[in-house]
Formats: C-alpha cells, structure tokens, sequence
DNA sequence: TTACATTAAATGTATGTACATATATTTGCA
DNA sequence: TGCAAATATATGTACATACATTTAATGTAA
C-alpha cells in the first residue's frame, strides 16, 4: 500500500484539502502513464485513442473537428494536429463537407475500426485501471469528483 | 451543478468504474486549467511553480536536478529544461556543485522567493481548488486514490 | 451586391511530457 | 594505474497542450 505521503515523500500536508488536491493530480498521472504504456504497441496515444472512439460514435455518420473538440475529455487541446496523426496512420480520413465548405468531415476507416476492436480488449478488461474500486466506491468518487467542479 | 455526463455530452457509461476514470481525468485537467490561469498573470506555469516551492523548501540549502525530480510528481518530466525557464527569468540560479562537478546547485533567488510570496495568496486562499469539499470529503476521496493505486 | 462580422479549421509559438541517447564526472575493481 | 560501470545532467525527437493568429467560407445587413 503506497500512500500519498510515500509516492512524494513529503511528510505532512497543510490540510486534507490540499493532500487531497496533490493526491488527484499524482492519481491522474499515474493513470495516464499506464495507458499510455498500454496503448504504445499499438502505435497510438491516448488523445488519438479517443479521438478514434468519438468517430466510432459517429460511424458511418461523419464528424467535425468542431464536434471532436466539444466530445474530448480536454477542451483546449488541438484536435486539427491529433486528426493530422490518425490521418496519417491512414485510421480516419478528411474531406471537406459538401454542405459546408469551411468543414471538414472526419470518419473512421475500417483499419481505424479493427484498431479499437483490438484495443477494446485491452481497455475493457475487468473493470479497467480502477479495479482496486467496487462500484459502489467508484460512484462515491464520481460524487466527490462533481462536487470539486460545483 | 454540472455532472460529468454534460460536462462532455455523454449521457451513459457502460460502468461506474468506466464513468470514474473519465471524471478522474477531467477534474485533473479541470483544475490544471484553472490554476495555470492563476498563475498567468504571474508569468509562471504550473510546474514551474512546484519546482520553485521545493527549492524554497530547501532554501537556503541548493537543491538538484535529482532532488527535483524525486520531489516532483510528474517524476518523468524534465527538469533540466523546467530550471531553464526559471534561470532566465532569474528566479533560480545554477552553479556547479563543488564537492561533485557532475551535479549541479539549483537555488531559488530572492526574486522567487519575493514571487512566491505574492502567489501564497492566491493559491492558499481557502481551502484552494477543493473549497466546495467538507474536510471529511477530501480525506475520503484521498482514501480512495490511494486504493486506485494499490 | 458590397462590407463587415461570424464561423470552421489550420497554423504559429511557447511550454511541457515521455523517452532515448549523449557527455562529463566519479566510483570501484581488476 | 587504468578501465568499465555507475551517476548527474543535458540534449534530441515526437507528441500534446494552451492560446493567439491566420485563412477561407458563410451569413447578414446596409
């Protein structure tokens, strides 16, 4: 059992709420570093990752880069550049939007799909990263979680 | 109150582990964003600023890039080129450690220390980001991270 | 219909992250 | 002593993030 005071090895906090406040950052990174491990042999990251599972969504229907930026988990970042990699890798494709010129329709390809189906997998083992949880402590943290963004 | 659901307009999850993880990743980045926009005006990013706090907590004994990254959280990050910044903007210094010259003596200046000040008022203003949290709350949901990581 | 604002996406710049590799110094052992 | 291994930091590359600016297309109103 690593407790948070170990993994930083910072003694004592000023408060539970800024242990707490450390301990969700630390959690975060710990996380994503893990699925990133297990998402580099397949030659993907994560924000390409979901990226690809929004234009799943959609399939066979088209997406805008408009409408990736109001799905993905980070508002902010740059869904051009991330499609320019999937594109690349040939696991999505772009045409401009007959209907819109300014828009660009972005769809999965079919080695965009059987990429996922390998994923999945991986991804929906168990009950995922957070198999320490039973449900009911994952909703308590879903909770908790709602409240901090009150 | 906004729920994770609308937070990114998705109305199911297929679990409460799976709907967990994703309101994991996006408080963590929720609250990234609000406290770089803190410290913005200060001319500083977050990590940045965590360095500078651990060499002010070493102060005035000079800390290394080692002590750094064992201190940091992000411990793969890199913190040559963190100091870097903060070196050009005169916040720290670098000297050469006598006593091994493979090693080098990161200190904070009076600047830093002079900027931190100014910014312990906004950051430890409350209880900080997890104001709207009881102090029972955060001990809980530092509970629960903790078990995360197992 | 032209002029101006709005919208959609791409591009530019600075920073940070993740990881591999390089360089210099020190340590330890044959 | 001399040379390989370990250590401390720096550098290189690819990717992502954060945000400002640019370009092109569309909408709107005088």
């Amino acid at each position: 059992m690593m407790k948070i005071e170990d993994e930083i090895q910072q003694p004592t906090f000023k408060s539970s709420h800024q242990k707490a406040l450390i301990n969700l950052v630390f959690t975060a990174n710990w996380l994503g570093l893990r699925q990133a491990c297990a998402f580099r042999p397949f030659g993907i990251t994560l924000p390409q990752f979901n990226v690809l599972r929004i234009l799943r969504g959609q399939h066979p229907k088209p997406a805008t880069v408009n409408l990736l930026i109001e799905r993905m988990l980070d508002k902010t970042s740059n869904a051009s550049r991330i499609v320019d990699k999937l594109e690349a890798k040939a696991l999505v494709t772009r045409t401009t939007c007959p209907s819109n010129r300014r828009a660009v329709d972005i769809r999965i390809t079919e080695a965009g799909l059987e990429l996922l189906r390998r994923l999945d997998v991986e991804v929906d083992s168990e009950r995922g990263p957070l198999q320490n949880l039973t449900p009911d402590e994952a909703a308590q943290l879903s909770a908790l979680l709602d409240k901090i963004r009150d």
